[in-house]
DNA sequence: GCATAAAGTTAGGCCGCACTAACTTATTTC
DNA sequence: GAAATAAGTTAGTGCGGCCTAACTTTATGC
């Protein structure tokens, strides 16, 4: 009569994790990486096209289009057939979770284990599905609740809230304007790489000193060095603008 | 006519993952677990039967029955139908890979995160499958390279070596013997907090002060108090026997 | 040595999550 | 506003991994 199991459907990877506050079941791999994709498409507002979710995650629009439905009907997102979806309140809190994972990990992994920065990413994209939430706010706590990641993307709090600003690229800034370095894209490593050798991290100041016409470089000062960046790779380093009305003097 | 993608069967888990020297796909999460129960049963030699498989994961034997043709097909196991299974060298490999993986985590959680250890187990159990093996020589090198875990289970080597002494458990120890407790069975966290409120982890020296027939309680001291536990959890602790001949005065 | 119990297997399902191919709905363009 | 194009959907498949139910093989008891 073999022992008792969970009865019903079979799948075991769907028990109820961790629970903090509020009841919820684990959501799968696949699931958390969607509603991230969605949320960072429609940041603030907007709806998701499915070509775009498919695009980020790399997968056909003919899955998309499967998988949505069913987290619609689990309540994560609010979809119309043709029209795109967008999140669900419920939706919106799970993304955030997930993107907290990721971003604490990447802060971890980097203060902590010595962790190059253009390789937490990808460690992170995995770890984020199985690290717990407490583990999570252990390492937050460990290397003294960070605000940012390691290209400077905000994480959002335990209680679900970010920092949603939106920066203007460096390909953006007026010649002769200076800004700080915010935030820079995580995903490519071959990238980060050469962002680090300009030292254009998170941070640093810089100044635009030209920006060639028809999609031209821009050159750029930094420290004390002058450069020039494609407006491709320009376009994915984000800065404030600093107002330094005529301070003369740096 | 949408993006050329990784053409075949479908599947995105199964890339190949960081390789270390060794060409090898990524296994799944229940791959890996499989393996690891099939080691644990099996230890040094023997087979390991359908039935125990089940059990330690928690699965019906149609369940195993079915896995274990898949993993034999994929040259990790040598199977007989009706006769149990065996690891090959190269399932004893990947085996021992996550079992690294699970205990350097373990010890990292603990010596480095401040994790109690009575729940190291469940969060590693998880974090095994999602490590690469950069994080955990990573971990293993921050915490001093570690030869056993929390609950004294040996770490096997990055290439793949264990110690696989077999010691003899608290129950086994004659009336009189002294031991050091080598290890304890880390899957129930109940049971590890109350080892451990007990004192009886991992170093400690102890020593059996009577042992009541017909299964009774085995009374010990440890330190300087004198306690008695029943034989189900003394099962549960190994220990290596002291040779004390004689040597008056402790 | 034969019946019964225990262990193991096959058959048939189901769900999640991907894919291709073919079709439908929106959007653009002239 | 009809035709062309782009975006999105359904239908049908496949694989991994689990389940139950029914059957077969092996071990055991008398």
């Amino acid at each position: 009569m073999s022992v008792p199991r969970e009865a019903g459907s079979g799948k075991r990877e769907a028990l109820s994790r961790e629970v903090g506050g509020e009841r919820r079941e684990a959501l799968t791999a696949p699931v958390e990486d969607y509603l991230k994709a969605i949320y960072a498409i429609g940041k603030g507002s907007g709806a998701a096209a499915t070509n775009e979710i498919a695009q980020r995650l790399a997968l056909t629009p003919a899955s998309v289009s499967g998988m949505v439905r069913r987290l619609a009907d689990q309540g994560l997102l609010a979809y119309e057939r043709y029209r795109g979806v967008k999140l669900t309140e419920s939706g919106r809190r799970a993304a955030l979770r997930t993107l907290r994972r990721h971003r604490v990990i990447e802060a971890y992994l980097a203060e902590a284990l010595g962790y190059p920065w253009d390789r937490v990413h990808d460690e992170a994209e995995r770890l984020e599905h199985a690290a717990s939430d407490e583990l999570v706010d252990r390492m937050a706590a460990t290397i003294g609740e960070p605000e940012v990641d390691p290209h400077g993307a905000p994480i959002p709090t335990r209680d679900g809230s970010v920092d949603e600003t939106v920066y203007r690229s460096l390909a953006d800034l007026e010649v002769g304007s200076t800004g700080v370095v915010v935030r820079v894209s995580d995903e490519d490593p071959e990238m980060l790489r050469y962002l680090a050798e300009l030292t254009i991290v998170p941070g640093k100041r810089l100044t635009v000193k030209a920006h060639a016409p028809f999609d031209g470089p821009i050159t750029l000062s930094v420290g004390r060095q002058e450069l020039s960046i494609g407006p491709a790779l320009a376009a994915q380093v984000m800065v404030a603008p600093i107002a330094d009305r005529g301070v003369k003097r740096g």
